[in-house]
RNA sequence: GGAGGGAUAGCGAAGUGGUCAAACGCGGCAGACUGUAAAUCUGUUCCUUCGGGUUCCAUGGUUCAAAUCCAUGUCCCUCCA
């Protein structure tokens, strides 16, 4: 069953909105945070821990399950919540940004992309069509439009063809699609100019979908002040009783200004990427557990925190896990990374609730970054 | 008792007259990471008041110059008795 969205509220001084996303006969709220399991799995988490940290949806991928184990196969386990045993709502990126991260430029043609495996060199070549007939078969709840992500470094004209091609692109990918149960979302590009966000904005709308992504932000190194402008371009041009989902974002002022500009889904590798490498988030910054001076720290991560890893284990502890590489260190910071980035949310409901939000924001940037934050 | 081989920075290991404060790997210490080619990548790692100082088992020697050559000693390994 297609999966339902409505908008509870907006906040009165700014564009953020609370919302509901019935699925099944479970309801989300938004804005959300959504972990990312490009490989079918939410890596080092059991869908048991995915549902414990209070995540709601997830992401996987278009291109890496082609290749491997290939989308007939998930297909014939009766599906991605089947073959991975997870059963709340599933998002699916197309492989656009897999333009970004593996395509060179010049093996973008109008009809598709040529990609190299990144794991054994074969040609491949992706195009609107494929990938969305991957996610049919895949049968994620949400499926994303085949999109151009190009740099932030872009020139204006390079991402003003890339904006149309991205437009065609959506159309086909639209025509394409067949699963009914599968909500399909286009993507709006764009860089930091308000020309081009508004005519990709207004051109996938008039295309109709079932949400709208905004893509190609926090792309090698764009200032935040770039991410967002694009953020308040896109959405401005949006409508308002879809979901809108920054895509990639982010870092947690980021979800902030995300949702200030009217966002509504977040997903980001961050959480667990970060994990994996000794990082955590905590109320007052970014703490390294590798470093030297966490040895002998016999005190939970955070003491704010209601997750698994602080509510039984110690900085000591897992500082102890990194340095002699067990898996059960990155398994934890994981989990406390993503409940650090739901509890987020949690607290942006709530001061949208109240109206409330530019105040959050205020309070959150003073005690996380201290008293000399800038927009870098 | 005899014959060989070896001793290099925290560890392993290159280097066998000057370009050597000494490759490289590990470990250590830090940094980066935003729709995951990412359990990855980058920097740094003798001391220093940044001028310099002190190193390649020890001592003595050869040489303009020694981690590198010679002598003696110490310790380790392999083989033979």
């Amino acid at each position: 069953m297609k999966l339902d969205f409505k908008v509870k509220k907006e906040e009165k001084n700014s564009q953020a909105r609370l919302g509901q996303i019935f699925y099944k006969d479970q309801v989300y709220e938004t804005p959300m945070f959504m972990p990312v399991g490009t490989n079918a799995t939410v890596k080092t988490l059991s869908p048991e821990e995915i549902k414990e940290v209070n995540a709601g949806i997830i992401l996987s991928n278009t291109y890496h399950l082609w290749l491997e184990p290939g989308e007939d196969v998930v297909n014939e386990a009766g599906g991605l919540h089947q073959f991975m045993h997870y059963d709340g709502p599933i998002l699916t990126d197309s492989g656009g940004f897999q333009v970004f991260s593996l395509a060179k430029p010049k093996n973008i043609t109008e009809e598709g992309v040529l990609f190299k495996n990144h794991s054994n060199g074969d040609q491949l070549f992706l195009t609107p069509e494929k990938s969305i007939a991957i996610q049919n078969k895949l049968d994620s709840d949400i499926a994303m439009s085949f999109d151009e992500c190009p740099p932030a470094s872009a020139s204006f004209e390079y991402l003003k063809q890339s904006v149309l091609r991205t437009i065609r692109w959506a159309k086909r990918g639209k025509e394409a699609h067949q699963n009914p149960n599968q909500m399909l979302f286009g993507i709006v590009q764009g860089g930091a100019y308000e020309d081009l966000r508004k005519l990709s904005a207004l051109e996938t709308v008039k295309i109709g979908f079932d949400g709208y992504s905004i893509g190609g932000v926090a792309n090698d190194h764009e200032s935040k002040e770039d991410m967002y402008k694009a953020f308040s371009y896109s959405t401005k041009y949006l409508p308002k009783e879809k979901l809108r989902y920054a895509m990639g974002i982010g870092e947690p002022i980021d979800i902030i200004e995300g949702v200030i500009r009217g966002i509504d889904l977040f997903d980001c590798v961050s959480p667990t990427r970060l994990a994996r490498h000794g990082h955590a988030y905590t109320p007052t910054g970014k703490i390294n557990l590798k470093n030297a001076k966490y040895k002998k720290d016999f005190t939970p991560i955070s003491t704010e925190c209601d997750c698994y890893a602080c509510k039984h284990y110690t900085k000591a502890y897992i500082h102890h896990l990194i340095h002699v590489e067990e898996t059960f260190g990155a398994r934890l910071l994981s989990i406390h990374n993503i409940r650090f980035l739901t509890h987020l949310t949690e607290e942006i409901r709530t001061s949208i609730q109240e109206d409330q939000l530019l105040e959050y924001r205020d309070a959150f940037i003073k005690k996380y970054y201290g008293e000399n934050y800038e927009k870098k």
